[in-house]
DNA sequence: CCAAAAGTGTTTCACTTACACCCATGA
DNA sequence: TCATGGGTGTAAGTGAAACACTTTTGG
């Protein structure tokens, strides 16, 4: 490596916002993946999966390697979300933190068990521990982005199985949105957009109308986007 | 400073996307400020401003800068774009590079006079050099990000004087979004927001009747914006 | 037969779109 | 008086929002 200058470095971090979506008998409520820390600072804080970036790895493949490494997350939607780089955010000096965000369905995975190291647990996003560092803000920004982002892209589709009701998938807009939504405006909507397969199958064992399940078909809203389809909540 | 461990570091730079709106004979078009690079790697090929950033500056700050340091370029919209991290995209070695991209009235500023080190100029978007690194797509991060952004978020006057026509405002949209407006429709949407003051003072020495001058009241558009109102073209 | 959520249409209202002519000015 | 862009209103169409009852199922 020859660098004309050799500069001090700031060190390079990056941290991973997870969200999850659980369903509490049908009330549903978005939920936070955090990791006890280990070491000092911060020690036995909660705080966002995250560490260095090695040298031969991308932003991106950090990111994915200690979503797996800390939490044993594989698999899922990942973005980059905000680079946070103010001089005081770590009390051990310059680190500046490349922050992504996921989206998960947290059933997918059993969290990893706890080692000395580190301990992962999912905490619903209306209650959460005080948080090492900036993570709060980097929280706030992640949901800001999500709440955005939820109305012109299907993202939502993320937090929820793969086969899911159409009232699991209004109940999850109306949390991430904030507010509720008209069933049947919802539905035609949603229908509408032609993205969305019913399946044979109905839900069993409910005392009440089974409801249609129905799947994202990814490929589908691929290809209309192309011929310039706007996906809009 | 203390680190459980010493990992190697990659480098850490801001790069600027500096976009400017220049009016020829009522034409209008996109331009961006590039650098001519003085020292290898990629000597004497056209590059965006930036640079390393420094242990005790932010990225933002590090970012304002580059800009006034290589093209005396100050006191102009600013906001963070997207942060790259590939591994092999400098040849120095291991840099990842915080992107931000700025909007500028270019008649606010004559660029710095060609040094040995730097030398800056502004290019139409339309046709511009080969760029160093990877900052073609960076570039073209930055003009994805406009488009979308222009539409919700009222950032177009800043590419403007700060006394402007409608009709420099509508080309000005036109040039962004890549399509033609309705003259009348566009007028009366962008009024009935009620962020734009009629001045007293119209265009003189123009050879047909004389338009009207308005600025956009940020304070106005603030205050709004609390009360849910929502800017969209 | 009761409780619970699924599923289904229509009307109203607001906003977007399309469209063409007269006006003011300087040369 | 001509050339040039400035400035203005209306009608039709489209999409959003509001709204309530019947259906199905298991217990």
């Amino acid at each position: 490596m020859s660098f004309s200058y050799e500069y001090a470095r700031p060190n390079l971090t990056v941290d991973v916002v997870v969200l999850g979506y659980h369903e509490d008998k049908g009330a549903g409520a978005l939920s936070l993946l955090l990791i006890k820390r280990g070491v000092e600072p911060f020690k036995d804080r909660w705080a966002l999966p995250g560490g260095f970036v090695r040298m031969d790895e991308s932003l991106e493949e950090s990111a994915l390697r200690e979503l797996d490494e800390e939490a044993g997350v594989r698999d899922v939607f990942l973005e980059q979300l905000y680079t946070f780089g103010e001089v005081g955010r770590d009390p051990r000096g310059r680190v500046v933190s490349v922050a992504y965000y996921a989206l998960v369905e947290p059933t997918k995975f059993t969290l990893k068990a706890s080692t000395d190291a580190a301990q992962a647990k999912w905490f619903p996003l209306s209650k959460f521990p005080k948080l090492a560092f900036d993570h709060a803000e980097i929280v706030k920004t992640a949901l800001n982005r999500l709440r955005n982002k939820v109305r012109y892209e299907p993202i939502g589709f993320e937090l929820l199985p793969r086969k899911f009701t159409l009232s699991q998938l209004q109940s999850l807009y109306e949390v991430i949105l904030g507010h509720e939504l008209d069933k049947r405006n919802f539905r035609r909507k949603i229908l509408s957009f032609g993205i969305l397969k019913e399946l044979e199958d109905k839900v069993e064992g409910v005392p009440y109308r089974a409801p249609s399940l129905y799947r994202f078909e990814e490929a589908k809203y691929r290809s209309f986007i192309k011929s310039g389809f706007v996906f809009e909540i």
